[in-house]
DNA sequence: CTGAAAGCGCTTACAG
DNA sequence: CTGAAAGCGCTTACAG
């Protein structure tokens, strides 16, 4: 109906089209579309009515072609789908990385496998195929294979990493900075207010890179308040890890007070089994959490905890993507930092 | 190094490179390596041979151009960042899709956006520029604009449905049945055994499709199990929302003995403050809880559920989907039925 | 400022 | 069975 020249569903408009109603060659068309000199104001505005009026879209895969461009970037999630069920992370992050990209008109390619290495098969078909012109990593893996292969095959990349994380230079890698370095500061700090001398952390597997940088922001900050560092256990980020580790911690003769977990799953384990843990939280065990969820919110007592913004992380990794993928060079950018969110599990007690 | 002819990073070869080390035409090239007739099997194999030394990899971009096929489909999730924050659903059917779309080779975009005008746009954009053979569509709304825009436009789609729910004719919808009529059978069954008469509901919002299949549901199992409807209030989703809607349900004179929660955050919120709201769980209320999750398997007591296969459900999305894309006409596929899960929300009581 | 032409990397009738 | 050629819908030097 509206559409007068375009037709039956299918019969796309090309700058062909254009070109013959708007009395002009393709090349102009091309120029007054994508806003290059060559063609005078008249012009241009004839052509970009006509345009409009035809419904004409630009098609991805000439434009693609021509340019030598995807218009497209991609984002391999490698996470055992047990671990990724309680993830609302991922969405929130695809989030804020879509605003950006839709800025600059790129799409977003997303997969989802099980490990690294099958996401190292899907990063090298999206590059060999061109589908991509870059892609975002996600939890790094100590030597992760990804970051060896984007190297390798100089595939623009964005990875968020810490101060002191060391990345294979070469390649096209851009990095936003996590200052996962001063996460454990204030909750140290509270702890040692309330009284806890006998601090413990139940981390995530120390094949993550991020486990790696709270073993060092732990040790320091523990080291530096308690004359040594305070002891970790390693976990896997699941509920009967974070038991497991915990009955750990609960059995050695330095029984801690205070525990704090990687994540929100073994925190709120930890929570909900405490009669069986034979522990009152907060009396007789203190509890918080690394990540902030609605685990936590709806635990009792509820869970304090740190809490970061992963909707701004999505966008600073399309961003500084982006500089990469276009041959800017920008700042490094850095995210905020983690806000520590005192809930019940914190609450004041006597000194133990 | 082990690559000898591909050179620097960024010098793809191409079909003609590898014609010209084979000493054939680019169209014999295409043949053999698409498993067209034409070459004879020697022909074949030493092109494949030369095409696997060179590391060559098709252009995505010069593929969709010449056939006309975008390699791609998109799922666009219109949810509001706050109903995101806790759902592992999406990750887990997105899961289930790429197992389905990674055979055919195809990628999926993924859009995540607020609301169905949004998603509205994000669709036109996609198909306009044909990123995308076909899309899914999840979170149905009544009169959903989305679906309008599908069948104007002829996008294929694949959409799930309830047996009762009537889709617009023409266009290339295709959708996965989901079993949701018999969702309430086994819940209602088990309540009335446990001794309750006074059942109610509190359901999502009623612009989703989901929430009218429930409704019907509800009305059906609980007329015949009871006599008459077991009532219904309308919530949205949130833990504010879920609470809200049960104290009005444990405000009126006849007040409920058993809820049903169309989701787990709102199942949670309420056996979180069961004190707050003056009940025991499950003496006083019995709660149920309309999704899985680990808030259900974390709460004390643990939430008695509906359960389903989310990576399974994703599977049929992408398999009708494909069916619509490549002209294939099969089967609709029907999802298995949820599963009724009984934990400790529901544990015996006493007849009230 | 404008147009004719070549090119991006494939596919696909059409002749031999 | 094989090759030369046109085409998919854009972009981009290069002449006028």
């Amino acid at each position: 109906m509206a559409r007068t020249t375009a037709g039956a569903a299918g019969a796309r408009p090309t700058i062909r089209d254009i070109a013959r109603v708007a009395g002009v060659s393709k090349a102009s068309v091309s120029y007054a579309l994508n806003d290059l000199p060559g063609v005078s104001a008249e012009t241009r505005a004839r052509i970009r009515a006509t345009a409009t009026e035809l419904g004409w879209r630009p098609s991805a895969a000439a434009r693609s072609l021509s340019r030598a461009r995807a218009g497209a970037v991609g984002l391999a999630v490698a996470r055992d789908l047990r671990l990724l069920e309680e993830e609302p992370y991922y969405m929130r992050f695809i989030a804020g990385m879509e605003g950006v990209l839709a800025r600059e008109g790129l799409s977003l390619l997303l997969s989802v496998v099980p490990d690294v290495d099958a996401a190292v098969e899907v990063l090298r078909d999206w590059w060999g195929e061109r589908r991509v012109d870059g892609v975002v990593l996600t939890d790094l893996r100590v030597d992760d294979p990804r970051v060896t292969l984007v190297a390798e095959l100089g595939i623009p990349c964005a990875v968020r990493i810490g101060l002191d994380d060391r990345l294979p230079t070469g390649g096209r890698l851009a990095a936003s900075l996590d200052p996962e370095r001063q996460a454990f500061d204030a909750v140290v700090e509270h702890l040692l207010a309330q009284g806890h001398r006998r601090l413990a952390r139940v981390s995530g597997p120390r094949e993550f890179l991020h486990t790696r940088r709270r073993d060092v922001a732990w040790d320091t900050v523990t080291r530096s308040a308690l004359g040594r560092a305070a002891p970790v256990v390693v976990a896997d980020y699941t509920s009967e890890g974070g038991l497991a580790a915990t009955r750990t911690l609960l059995a050695r003769p330095e029984r801690p007070t205070a525990v704090v977990f990687d994540n929100d799953v073994m925190a709120a384990a930890v929570v909900a089994e405490r009669e069986a843990l034979g522990v009152r939280v907060p009396e007789d065990l203190a509890v918080v959490a690394g990540e902030d969820s609605m685990l936590c919110r709806l635990a009792s007592p509820a869970i304090s905890c740190l809490q970061r913004d992963i909707v701004a992380d999505g966008a600073r990794s399309a961003e500084v993507l982006l500089e990469v993928v276009l041959d800017r060079v920008g700042p490094t950018r850095v995210s905020e930092a983690h806000r520590f969110v005192v809930r019940g599990t914190t609450a004041a007690r006597a000194p133990g």
